[in-house]
Order: structure tokens, then sequence, then C-alpha cells
DNA sequence: TAAGTTTATGCAAATCTTTGCAACTACGAA
DNA sequence: TTCGTAGTTGCAAAGATTTGCATAAACTTA
């Protein structure tokens, strides 16, 4: 089956509708490397869909976020940016707010951490979303020895 | 001592200039009940600063965040909000993707997942910062049973 | 206290994101 | 297969946030 069959399959079994317009844009953030803003995702998408609009990749990628089938990634101040949910190799973002570089950290470590919080708060984390802020190593010792 | 004067001279200690715009957004952030948008800040402290920009709210903000003085609450959708550090009451938020309500988590919870992170990736997070996405417990219930 | 350096501010414009509404389309039911 | 309904889309406009640049103000040093 290809990619983009089985993702619309996916996004259909959530109950969401199969779109043109959802199954490209689909398409589109799989096959481009690593996350990718909305302008790029309307770019590359338009290419083959020429009538898309910005609007409508604002608010499908919201509904694929809310169907669990992407990452989104908030860098301080950039614009927001998205990527593929990999079921082989989930995992949340660490950004450093002073470089904006971005780490991966492994799923694992992350989902102890929100079944933690949910026995407290009786909350479900969507732990696939989580992007931490920070400062990575260099920085961080940048500002130690000014 | 005011309020507004010791807020200064924790701007001051670490680092950054002390001007009015800032003493008056640090102070306009503190007497506001809950968390606040760049709006209502700008509103609010253009009271007593008439020439105040909104542009300047978002830098000061910005900078508000770099020196550890405030938390930054992003709910999905929403714009950006904000309010004082207490460091009587530090915590995390936790924020519903289906009804947008927040809920509070205690720092010492956040604190020991922020320090695993740190110790497998040598980043600093700060978890004062954190926002955490997902469903409440009344959404998670209404989920399951449609 | 005055001069020099560095950082912050205001303004205007750009960029990013959301929203209201009418037209359109996917999909379950008949 | 056709119909009806509810969910989607495009468009245009509004709203939120960032940026470049010239001016102004804060802090450091002498």
């Amino acid at each position: 089956m290809s990619c983009g069959k089985r993702l619309a399959e996916q996004l259909h079994e959530r109950g969401y509708r199969v779109t043109a317009q959802r199954t490209i844009i689909l398409e589109t953030i799989a096959h481009m490397e690593d996350h990718i803003s909305a302008q790029q995702v309307y770019e590359g998408a338009r290419e083959r869909l020429p009538g898309l609009n910005l609007a409508t990749v604002y608010r499908t990628v919201e509904s694929l976020k809310g169907a669990g089938m992407i990452n989104m990634l908030s860098t301080g101040g950039e614009p927001m940016r998205f990527s593929l949910c990999d079921p082989e190799h989930p995992h949340s973002h660490l950004v450093c707010r002073e470089c904006g570089s971005i780490f991966e950290v492994e799923a694992e470590e992350i989902e102890a951490f929100a079944r933690r919080v949910e026995e407290i708060t009786s909350f479900r984390i969507d732990s696939v979303h989580l992007t931490l802020e920070g400062l990575c190593q260099i920085c961080k010792q940048k500002q130690a020895a000014p």
C-alpha cells in the first residue's frame, strides 16, 4: 500500500474525513526531511494541489495534531514547525533558547514523567507534543563563564 | 521596599537595564490576577505610560522570560499569556486541548523530571516555563464514551 | 557629573496565525 | 446510486507577533 493511502486510512480510522488537501499535506510533511514550517508545507503541497490555501494548511495541521499523527515543534520566536509522527522513533524536543538548536529526547524518558503527572492530575498528557525549553550544553557553559 | 522597586532590583541583578517600560510592565503583570495576554498588559501599562508600544510589551516579556521572572503560558490557538513567577508557589501548566481549561502542577513533580532529562542530555531545562498539553479528566471521559 | 558605549524603545511594515462565512464535498443512510 | 448532513475548504479580513531602523535612554568609566 502506498504511503499516502496508509496515512489516509489512519486518518479515517480516527474519525477524520479524508480529503485531497489532507492527504497531500500529510504526504508533504511525511516526505520532507526534518520539521517544516506551515509556509513550507504550503509551498510543497501546492505544487500538487494548486488551489490550496494557507489557512487550510493551518487548520489541517491542527487536525492532524489532534489525530496524533504529527509532531509540533514550537521554537521560541520562530514559526511553528511540524513532522510526521514516527512510531519507530517517538520523541519530544528540547529547544535551546539562546542558539535555537534542537535536540531530541527519547519517548521513554518522557513517558515515565507523563505517567507520573497523569497519576497526580487525572489529566492525559500528549507527551508526543512536548517541547521543552532551556539552555544547551554549549550555551550553558558560555553563560557560566562570561 | 515597594513591589516595583524590588522587581526592578531583581532585574538589575540579572544584568538587565531598568527602564520605566520594564518596571511598569512588570508591575502590571504582578498586579493582575491570573495570566494575562500581551494586549492586556499593553492596555494596563499604557494607563501609566501613555506612549508605550505593543512591540515593546512583546520584547519586554521576552526579556523577562529570559530573566526567569515571568511564567509564559501557551494555550493552543489562543494568544500567549504571562504571569509573574511566584517563588512561593512555582508551578507548570496543563492545558486541555479540548476545553482549554488550565491546571497547575507543583514544581516538585516537574523538577524531578527536569533533572532526569538534564542528566541524559546535558541540557538545562527551564522547567518554570513548561506548558503541557493533553485532555482534562472530563474531556477524557467524554471521549471514552461518545 | 559628563562623555561614551551599549541596549531599549517607538514606529511602521512584515510575517505568522486565526476566524467568519458561503460554497463545496466526503461519507453514511436510504 | 442518490440524498442529506455535517465537516472542510477558499477567500478575505482580522488578530497576534516579530523585525529593521533611527532615536533615546541607561549604565560604566573617568
